[in-house]
RNA sequence: GGACCCGUAGCUCAGCUGGAUAGAGCGUCGCCCUCCGAAGGCGAAGGCCGAAGGUUCGAAUCCUUUCGGGUCCGCCA
């Protein structure tokens, strides 16, 4: 594989640092913070100044006479206080762009070495439907997940169905209340609908009637104790549970390995919790079993984690820790991501904590990656007109609305429902994507499916705009030929598709899927501004639409790449809305 | 009470391993379709980066304090 443009400016800068005696650790380009300047620059002379007593100004100097010989250069100057501006020939370029273009399926992204990484996102619990907070758990883990597969990391995805506990036993203790004469073990004719009412009202009536909760707490040892009738109802509820979400999860591609969730896990739990007596990790305290994971050095309080009730009931912590246990013993993981509410970091930090007291995890790094609560206009957790927390498939269906609406014409032999799902859920997928992972947001539905400006659908459109052009040369016979950079909007173009590389590493790295959603738009724009700047087809010459029709290809190419590791869709073509043709 | 996260343009947000004149979108006001798809392009207006100290050649970024908002803190998941 060919080097990307970064690096090979790196290796140059590094060469020139080793030299001018200097060490290479610093010897770094970045993009140019005055763009009028420089293509690149590099601030890695300055800290050395220090060290080495020496001017900053004269090493910067000593290095870009060296550089500035160079042909992959037109001008390496020294400006400020010793800020190297780079600016790159533009045969430089065009061989970078051509390197690129060559490696159609990587287009430069560097694979790393690393084991298996498990990613564990979603997270549904059963008789619950997905509601706003699930889309970034499941449009955020899904980007992670493609990002590390485009890095040639194997993963394995996970959904943790919350399947387990309380919550289980209210619904069948509700169920039993409604349908006395039903016979043991049998269920009543249950749609999901059904059950997203059931289990609201189940929850309600437990926290108002301690009579009421006592039986659900019954139900939920019944259900754990193995009891076969309850057993029975509890996998059906499941079932026609899981069957919605599995067609969320459809609607926003999201792609599980695993559908395992916390009842697969319930038969480990019992040898777990001996284990950890037996060691005397878990003792008792007030009635209840518990993991001391407080550390001498700690800044903060450290709460024990609460392994099993005074009535001997397994907890969240519990399957948690029993899940990594099994996961080890299985799949024996490099890495573990959880990608779950930022709310639940302490929860997390007491779980790894205990895990590695216990010497549950060997070599797993363990990983919570929080996300940023979903909020409503009013800044406090998103709910509807009526009060309810908004459902995700609402939003979606929603969204996918307004993208047919905005369809003037259906695109002969495209199929319009298609082409406003893809256009809508990627406008909800970006619109979430874009804020950093860890700052919440407040939810807008208006803003998360609007077309214009810095949204999916623009980015979507400047592939089609792409893919029309490239259509239509083949229509007259022409093709892509040597790729020339000369003009500045193609100077910038080649610039920001060779940051594609950089970009998947840092946001591998961070786990920060919105430098991506950051890049492909900036990527989107620079074309835009190509595309109204330098005419493709109607080029002055040849070889100058052949050199133009291969950017347009290469732009594509890291276009698509982009969006796909969003998670997001490229349609072949999107309705036609010209403006003028509206009267 | 303790801990964590966040205060950046009218609004929604990037930027945070320190770098030059702080960015984008929306909204507002202009301009651009006889020309490859106007879901577009170009331009204007709009900022004491919550406040105050500190660290240094340099701070939105790091440290301390403070004000404002959010979140979490053993028998839910």
């Amino acid at each position: 594989m060919t080097a990307s443009l970064t690096r090979r400016v790196d290796d140059l800068l590094a060469g020139a640092f080793v030299a001018a005696g200097l060490p290479p650790d610093t010897a770094r380009a970045s993009r140019a913070s005055r763009p009028e300047l420089a293509d690149l620059q590099c601030n890695g002379v300055m800290p050395l100044a220090k060290t080495t007593g020496r001017n900053p100004r004269e090493l910067a100097a000593g290095i870009a006479a060296l550089l500035g010989a160079r042909p992959e250069f037109d001008e390496v100057s020294v400006a400020g206080p010793g800020f190297l501006n780079l600016r790159l020939s533009g045969g430089f370029l065009a061989d970078c762009a051509q390197a690129q273009a060559a490696d159609p399926a990587r287009l430069g992204i560097e694979p790393v070495e690393s084991g298996l990484v498990m990613l564990d996102f979603g997270g549904p619990n059963v008789a619950k439907p997905l509601h706003v907070g699930h889309l970034r758990t499941l449009v955020i883990g899904e980007s992670l997940r493609r990002i590390l597969g485009a890095q040639g990391i194997r993963t394995l995805s996970d959904t943790h169905l919350g399947d387990w506990g309380l919550q289980m036993g209210m619904l069948l203790s509700e169920i039993r209340r409604r349908w006395p004469d039903l016979a043991p073990g049998t269920l009543p004719p249950l749609t999901e609908a059904d059950l997203q009412v059931l289990y609201p009202e189940a929850a309600a009536a437990c926290r108002a009637d301690p009579a009421r909760m006592d039986e659900a707490r019954a139900a939920t040892a019944a259900l754990q104790g193995g009891d076969p009738e309850a057993r029975h109802v509890w996998s059906e509820l499941r079932r026609i549970s899981l069957d919605a979400q599995t067609r969320d999860f459809a609607l926003l591609d999201a792609h599980f390995d695993l559908l395992l969730g916390e009842s697969d896990v319930q038969p480990l739990i019992p040898d777990m919790i001996a284990d950890l007596r037996a060691r005397g990790i878990a003792i008792e305290s007030e009635g209840a079993l518990i993991v001391e994971v407080a550390t001498p050095g700690d800044a903060k309080p450290m709460p024990p984690l609460l392994l099993a009730k005074s009535d001997g009931a397994a907890l969240y912590a519990t399957t948690d820790l029993a899940t990594l246990l099994s996961r080890r013993r299985e799949y024996d993981p490099a890495r573990i991501i959880y990608v779950v509410d930022q709310r639940q970091a302490l929860h997390f930090e007491q779980v790894f904590r205990a895990a590695r007291r216990a010497g549950y995890v060997g070599g797993i790094e363990l990983i919570h990656a929080g996300y940023g609560t979903v909020n409503g206009p009013d800044g406090k957790p998103y709910k509807t007109r009526e009060g309810t927390v908004a459902q995700l498939a609402d939003l979606l269906a929603d969204a996918v609305g307004r993208a047919a609406e905005r369809l003037p014409e259906t695109p002969p032999g495209l199929d319009r429902e298609q082409l406003a799902r893809l256009v809508g859920i990627a406008a909800v997928k970006f619109a979430d994507l874009s804020s950093f992972r860890t700052s919440g947001y407040i939810f807008d539905a208006e803003r998360m499916v609007s077309f214009e400006g810095r949204t999916g659908p623009y980015v979507q459109y400047a592939c089609v705009r792409i893919g029309s052009i490239l259509a239509k040369a083949k229509a007259q016979g022409a093709g892509p030929g040597p790729i020339a950079v000369a003009a500045p909007a193609e100077r910038a173009l080649v610039l920001e598709s060779a940051r594609l590389p950089d970009v998947v590493a840092s946001a591998s790295r961070n786990l920060a899927p919105n430098e991506i959603a950051d890049f492909v738009f900036a990527l989107a724009q620079a074309f835009s501004r190509f595309y109204s700047e330098c005419p493709v087809l109607a080029a002055d010459e040849d070889a100058e639409r052949g050199s133009r029709l291969a950017l347009c290809a290469l732009t594509r190419a890291v276009l698509e790449k982009g969006l796909w590791l969003l998670g997001i869709a490229v349609p072949e073509r999107m309705g036609r809305t010209r403006s003028s043709e509206v009267t």
